[in-house]
DNA sequence: AGCTTTTTGGTACTTTAGTATGAATGGTTT
DNA sequence: AAACCATTCATACTAAAGTACCAAAAAGCT
């Protein structure tokens, strides 16, 4: 937030200078009006354009994954592993292949989550873990 | 794609107007160049951060859902009620509940759904459906 | 009215998920 | 070295999910 705060300074303070320097450039007789105008209109819809990727960005990064937050429920890294293979769908045992070891450890880390995450079934455990953004949506 | 062709068709049209607008009222000296210029910026800053909300929806639109794709898969008004409510994370025995019917039943719609889908799972036929963007995310 | 689809529900069964408990191994910390 | 944690795996069990098959209302359509 400071650094937004400071961003948005900045640029006011250019936008000032840009729009004396508009004036003076005219005044001097060194420009038209035309290309007063234009700078001005291009530099503000880059501004316009600028505003709101940031904000798009902040608002829902689906792609985002809290890592902290993952830390503090105490989820290891297998689990978490098992997690996301879960989120995609596959069953204990297909997850079991995929990293090479049993259905059994697989079934422990499961149950493992769902304690963590405070989820009766695995559905509402991917849910739970969306919501908190652990795992990409 | 139409609509956005001609949306900015209008944008440009119009803001060519503008400009004479402003070059005119310059010069006939009704007008200081400081509101030319601020008009001008104001303008092109709005229609800055139009576009890129425009833009920011349609790339990813989280809670965007397509009914005709339902429709295609074939899949019934209380089978996509199900899948909602599966997606949540409730059991069959709890979406009985809330919607008022059978265990049974919801058990039947389940199985049509993970035909519909292509889905071995549950837990997989909720990540076709948001993939599909059948659900929100 | 007759036909079709949807929705509902049941039984019986198989498969998958999840719990509880115990235990062995390897790595890290104290 | 002892204690601790993460990871692995097993057995035995209960619960939930899913399949197959059937059947009967209810709603929609021609």
């Amino acid at each position: 937030m400071k650094k937004t705060i400071f961003v948005f300074s900045a640029l006011i303070i250019s936008l000032l200078a840009l729009f004396q320097l508009g004036k003076y450039s005219f005044i001097s007789g060194n420009t038209s009006i035309e290309i007063v105008i234009s700078i001005v209109a291009i530099v503000f819809l880059g501004i316009g354009l600028y505003i709101n990727r940031r904000k798009a960005q902040s608002v829902r990064e689906p792609n985002h994954v809290d890592f902290k937050k993952v830390k503090t429920l105490g989820i290891s890294d297998r689990e978490y592993e098992v997690l996301l293979e879960m989120a995609k769908g596959l069953s204990n045992k297909e997850i079991g292949k995929k990293l090479h070891i049993s259905e059994s450890t697989i079934k422990t880390h499961v149950s493992n989550l769902l304690v963590k995450l405070n989820a009766k079934r695995r559905t509402q455990a991917i849910q739970i873990a969306k919501e908190l953004s652990l795992i990409p949506q």
